[in-house]
DNA sequence: GGGTCACCAGTTTTT
DNA sequence: CTGGTGACCC
């Protein structure tokens, strides 16, 4: 169990408030997951049953912790029937039993990123728009901004003065269509599914209400409007919603995010009890004060002011650096320093930017000065092409409809499918509407195959029905994947046309951590099927995958590389916040272009609250962009920072080839820094 | 099927 | 300057 005496007083109302919604405006580092897992503790203490309480996260990373530290409170037998999950496998859970209502059959495939890139741009060449990838890009994401705001295909409206929008609106429609005709849902129909299905139909949303009679939502300011809608249908009018959130810390309008949500609370759920928790566990004083500082110059937001009672701590640098090379130099430079003065590990140093291709700079320093580094972000594992393959194989064993990834699979490795018949092949199937898995069964009907095709085309569709068989052994799961691995030969495909062995061995080992992930699927599920797995790995995507997620990362003694985004919920005990220039933050985009300049400024906000005892500011004087140099100009949040918390230095003096230019540039420069800090 | 060349675009990311 | 992509050729 737990003691409510821990808690502050803040965090104990929060607790214990039982009935009514509940807004709880949970500052940085303010002991917010601890409130949310007390609180469902508190309820089962209560009595109310395991089964009507629901915790809604948005990663899960969040949801998977949030069960631990509940199940350590409670223990395992109290916390069963309650269901803590991402937005995305509460939809699915949903859609698993209901989806028949909308047309689709219950064993869909859900598409990813890479999948759905290849419909759009299959779908974008058949128009004749294909135009590189970009275009398929821009229409995705399209689509994708579409969903969110639970506009479907037939209402959506093109803009004139916008040439993607037109695009997409021929595209949208086939789009969806074609997902129907494959079986396959999107992420993002995962939610606008679930969305219609409650709408549609009472009887499930009164069913789902009264299931969940507590409702939990955790970073409710990251909620899209499909997200809002669908907690609004569970709550049902009588709910006892309880949301947690930092306005502050609202940073992902770029994917429909809507503050307003966590803004306009009160008004949307009226008898709304408001918590504000704003004394901080994390920082100390004086990097509190300049987060303090800084956010305030929002202007719509609910007041919150961080406090610590732990001491003002040390001074926030500022270094202002020749270049990007010298700011990488020094952060080095303090990186040994502080390691050494304070005894510090490799991983109490995060780097912190705002565009991931700020992080070259720094890696290749790291590299030259051998200092052990991990990057964040990047590919991730389910999008790598080895891996790709074999999810393609087994979404086609689960679902023969599924044609993109039938497609994906039909000639790889190569067994003899060339692209004319595969061409035939797809236009015999929509000449005569059968799908693409019925002509490969019967294609010798296909005008033009030849003997030796057919035979390859017929052992393919040999090897998916036998391993369909094979696959629907339960007990069997893990044995029949590594037979299917083996059988398909991949890992000598992969050797063949992968010239650096040691690429092609990794790529190996990357194919058989999918057993690893397919073994502790089986541990935790009580009845595994290779539905349940392929669900497992498109909603959880790589946890469960040892080397390569985020988690394991930050375990390792090195030094942490990630955007300010990544950042967000985690903390570091040294942080370097790089780029702090007009045009990285905010970035330009965001000046010129969206003019949202308040989202750049809770960026900000969400760098300097990650540190707990020690914040570099860093900022270039000039910067090489796409090949030229380019002067610098300091982050207008700088100015917000009060001067008495900041020590100013600046690096080496730049060397320039002609000193007239160079003093001028540098005069101008600290003109500019002279005014800002007012003396 | 693999290799080379020209061309283009360049913010943030989870599920 | 980079990385990714499509066109083109052998």
């Amino acid at each position: 169990m737990f003691d409510l005496n821990s808690l502050n007083p803040q965090q104990r109302e929060a607790v214990t408030h039982n009935k009514g919604s509940l807004l709880l405006l949970a500052g940085a580092g303010s002991g917010k997951t601890r409130v949310i897992t007390c609180r469902i503790a508190h309820l089962r203490q209560q009595g109310v049953p395991a089964e009507q309480i629901l915790a809604v996260t948005f990663t899960n990373k969040a949801a998977r912790e949030m069960a631990e530290r509940v199940q350590e409170m409670i223990g395992r037998s109290s916390a069963k029937g309650m269901v803590i999950a991402t937005f995305h496998s509460l939809c699915v859970r949903i859609l698993k039993t209901h989806i028949n209502r909308l047309g689709f059959k219950k064993n869909f495939s859900i598409y990813a990123a890479a999948d759905q890139q290849r419909l759009v741009r299959d779908l974008l060449r058949e128009i004749g728009a294909e135009n590189g990838s970009s275009d398929a890009d821009q229409v995705l994401w399209r689509i994708s901004s579409a969903k969110n705001h639970l506009i479907f295909p037939d209402q959506y409206q093109p803009d004139g003065r916008d040439p993607i929008s037109s695009l997409v609106a021929t595209i949208y429609p086939r789009y969806q269509k074609s997902l129907k005709a494959f079986n396959a849902v999107d992420f993002d129909d995962l939610l606008m599914f679930t969305v219609q299905l409650l709408e549609q139909y009472p009887d499930l949303q009164k069913h789902y209400c009264e299931r969940f009679q507590y409702q939990m939502v955790d970073e409710y300011q990251d909620t899209n409007p499909v997200q809002y809608r669908l907690l609004k249908l569970l709550a049902g009018g009588h709910s006892n919603l309880c949301v947690v959130g930092d306005d502050d810390q609202s940073i992902y309008a770029f994917r429909g995010a809507d503050i307003a949500n966590i803004l306009d609370f009160e008004h949307d759920f009226p008898d709304t009890k408001v918590i504000k928790l704003e004394q901080n566990y994390r920082s100390t004083g004086n990097i509190l004060a300049a987060a303090n500082a800084v956010i305030k110059n929002n202007q719509k937001r609910k007041e919150k002011v961080l406090w610590t009672d732990s001491g003002a701590g040390a001074k926030i640098e500022y270094l202002l650096c020749e270049d990007g090379e010298d700011e990488a130099r020094q952060v080095m430079e303090k990186i040994h320093a502080e390691k050494y003065r304070r005894n510090l590990n490799y991983g109490d140093f995060a780097i912190l930017y705002r565009t991931n291709s700020q992080s070259r700079a720094f890696e290749e320093q790291l590299r030259y000065e051998n200092i052990p580094y991990v990057l964040i972000g990047g590919q991730q594992f389910f999008d790598r092409k080895e891996i790709k393959d074999v999810v393609a194989y087994l979404k086609t064993i689960q679902n023969p409809a599924d044609e993109v990834n039938l497609l994906r699979i039909l000639n790889y490795p190569k067994r003899g499918i060339g692209e004319s018949s595969i061409d035939r092949i797809i236009r015999y199937s929509s000449d005569k509407n059968i799908s693409l898995w019925n002509v490969l069964q019967q294609v010798n009907q296909v005008p033009e195959m030849n003997d030796r095709t057919a035979t390859a085309c017929g052992s393919f569709v040999d090897l998916i029905q036998r391993y369909r068989k094979h696959f629907k052994q339960p007990l069997r799961l893990l044995e029949t994947l590594q037979e299917f691995l083996i059988e398909l030969k991949l890992a000598a495909e992969i050797y063949r046309q992968e010239k650096d062995p040691q690429v092609a061995k990794r790529r190996v080992e990357n194919q058989e951590e999918l057993l690893n992930s397919m073994s502790v699927y089986l541990e935790r599920t009580p009845q595994p099927d290779l539905a349940g797995f392929l669900d497992r790995i498109s909603l959880f995507d790589d946890e469960n995958l040892g080397k390569n997620d985020k988690e394991s990362k930050l375990k390792l003694d090195a030094v942490t590389l990630m955007s300010l985004h990544s950042s967000k919920g985690l903390e570091f005990p040294v942080v370097f916040l790089t780029g702090m220039e007009e045009g990285f933050l905010p970035h330009k985009k965001s000046i010129y272009e969206t003019f949202d300049i308040d989202e750049e400024r809770r960026l900000c906000y969400v760098g300097i609250t990650r540190a707990k005892q020690q914040l570099f500011l860093l900022g270039a004087q000039q910067r090489r962009k796409y090949g030229k140099l380019e002067q610098r100009e300091a982050s207008r949040f700088l100015s917000e920072i009060p001067e008495d918390l900041l020590q100013k230095s600046t690096g080496e003096k730049p060397r320039s080839s002609n000193p007239d230019e160079e003093a001028a540039s540098a005069n101008s420069f600290f003109d500019n820094i002279g005014q800002m800090f007012g003396d």
